[in-house]
DNA sequence: TTGTACGCGTTATCAT
DNA sequence: ATGATAACGCGTACAA
């Protein structure tokens, strides 16, 4: 019931606790018996090097950290699932952080982070706040960053995005195929990266349909979902549209749930396409028409980019900007 | 640009490495002056103390790790909320960690676990193989392990569940009510814990409604979702069940498929139930009757538990069930 | 092939 | 209130 550690081990088997290190670390030079008789002793003692002792020496911790504004969100787990795998057949293991869309909880993580705690950092960020500099100090760490799917333009690292701007153009342009004029824009931050982004295809695609553009139809939700079925209620009876593109997977379901109360058919009086990771799209009702990302591949991207950095400390990826093709799926909603 | 620690902090500000050490560990017995003094160079030069070396002497880590057989699914993303919340209440961390209902990948994680490398464990199991030794030996090392949802009976330690035999029961007793004969019960491992619960809770209201058992009728699916839409479709018509009890959420959308290829109505030809997580279950078509776990609550339970060990080394759960209630939502798949 | 001894960065103990 | 020092467990340079 003793401690054990390597130097309690070594002295049980009458060795040094270099050797008993090196039976460890797949060092050559060290007897094959040896080596296994060691490896069979801590076995059965159930000796484990222990890792805060090692990183202290290596500073390689083997564990990365992972930010995301949410994790019950299709998207991100989906993402995190390629994060994983990816890690998985590097050695390592992922401390995750969420969230909620909070800048301040993402700046304490990150300052968290500042001092060897991980190799890298993925991560896709709030985007609130407008001094990123908590951020440039991992620089001088040497943390090395990749961003996925929302990004900060004004920070130099390696980025995985989907490519927003073309897939909302198509997006908003099939509604107006199927003969939408008045066609709502739903965001929940029309000024970060992704939502800006999104909502320029929307606008473009109307200007180029000669569709005439109203403010009014741009519709800034928040996360609370009760509040935006009031919002969307509010709004879908006051101006009328004929179509929703909705930025966000949460703001198509307030919108089916703001119809259903309104009792708007969907997609009689109203077509909607939004982005989405949902796997079981078909089966609602009506089954919806999305924008769906590839997730998982964009997980296992990011986790690649910050993996080639890692293991080659003289690439530097910071100016690579992967840029993956989301797919249209249209279904009932939009028909 | 050169290495920041501790000791050349100290040096910059002609202190001892112990005063600077105070600053940060809310000491009392150091001036409030140089106390500030040393907090606003640090923030400066960008220090913060090496997370490895407190916890190579302190023996704490302030990190949990958190085993699940997956990430994208609404119960255990919700489930895992609920413990990142309690978690960060105590200033904790998430180590995540998804085994993909592999047993081997299970094993090798507590095992890796196993040398201080965190202050504990949150797990729903694999449920897979027999030998659990793996977990005893967490048991020596003082580790202590909370399971959730999926647990293994024969292991002692602070377990959170749900009544997953009454609410299938209950469930299974609805169907019966809405005038259903042959109730398929679709599982997909009944000798596992909950596969197993779940599928007595179904068989003892048959019996008590005196319906006659079929064995063919409880299915046993895969976790492949294209596979269990075959084995269904086949099912579904050789056996004409005109009801389905489903013990995991995605065999219900598989069902949902199933039902859709074969132009069987639901609820009209078949009713269907099934415990399930997902919050948009009213937009589905039709709207899914559930059983619904408090996962969130789930989480929050167990983090609770293991934290109650952790911040006071008497106290002794590992005899400690706590059974949270589950609740039916009738909608129109059984109706 | 194996052993010795130092240092990684921190904090607790003991001194001043 | 502040400083000196040992120890946490490990891996590696160097010696043998």
């Amino acid at each position: 019931m003793d401690k054990i550690n390597i130097k309690t081990l070594a002295r049980e088997l009458n060795l040094s606790t270099s050797t008993v290190s090196r039976a460890f670390n797949g060092a050559t030079d060290i007897s094959q018996q040896t080596k296994e008789r060691i490896l069979s002793v801590a076995r059965e003692r159930n000796y484990l090097p222990n890792h805060y002792a090692s990183n202290l020496r290596d500073k390689k911790t083997q564990t990365l950290a992972v930010i995301v504004p949410e994790i019950a969100n299709d998207f991100f787990a989906q993402a995190i699932n390629g994060i994983e795998d990816v890690a998985r057949t590097h050695g390592f293991y992922i401390l995750l952080y969420r969230t909620d869309d909070n800048f301040d909880r993402e700046v304490a993580f990150v300052n968290y982070l500042n001092n060897g705690k991980v190799d890298g950092i993925i991560m896709s960020v709030s985007g609130e706040g407008n001094d990123h500099r908590y951020l440039k100090t991992l620089e001088q760490k040497k943390v090395p960053v990749v961003f996925f799917d929302r990004v900060y333009e004004d920070i130099e690292a390696a980025k995985v995005t989907t490519n927003d701007y073309k897939s909302s153009f198509a997006a908003t342009q099939h509604l107006i195929e199927k003969g939408c004029k008045r066609i709502a824009c739903l965001v929940i931050n029309k000024t970060i990266s992704i939502g800006k982004t999104r909502t320029q295809g929307y606008i473009d695609a109307l200007k180029r349909h000669q569709i005439p553009f109203d403010e009014r139809l741009i519709i800034d939700c928040s996360v609370n979902d009760k509040e935006n079925v009031e919002l969307l209620k509010n709004r879908l009876s006051q101006l009328k549209p004929d179509g929703v593109f909705s930025s966000v997977q949460r703001l198509a379901f307030a919108t089916y749930q703001a119809a259903y109360e309104l009792k708007l058919n969907i997609p009689k009086k109203l077509k909607l396409i939004s982005f989405s990771s949902l796997q079981i799209t078909p089966l609602l009702n009506p089954p919806m028409s999305t924008i769906t990302q590839p997730a998982y591949q964009m997980g296992v991207e990011a986790a690649k980019l910050l993996f080639e950095t890692l293991e080659n400390k003289d690439i530097d990826n910071r100016k690579k900007h992967v840029v993956l093709n989301s797919s249209l799926f249209i279904r009932k909603s939009s028909e």
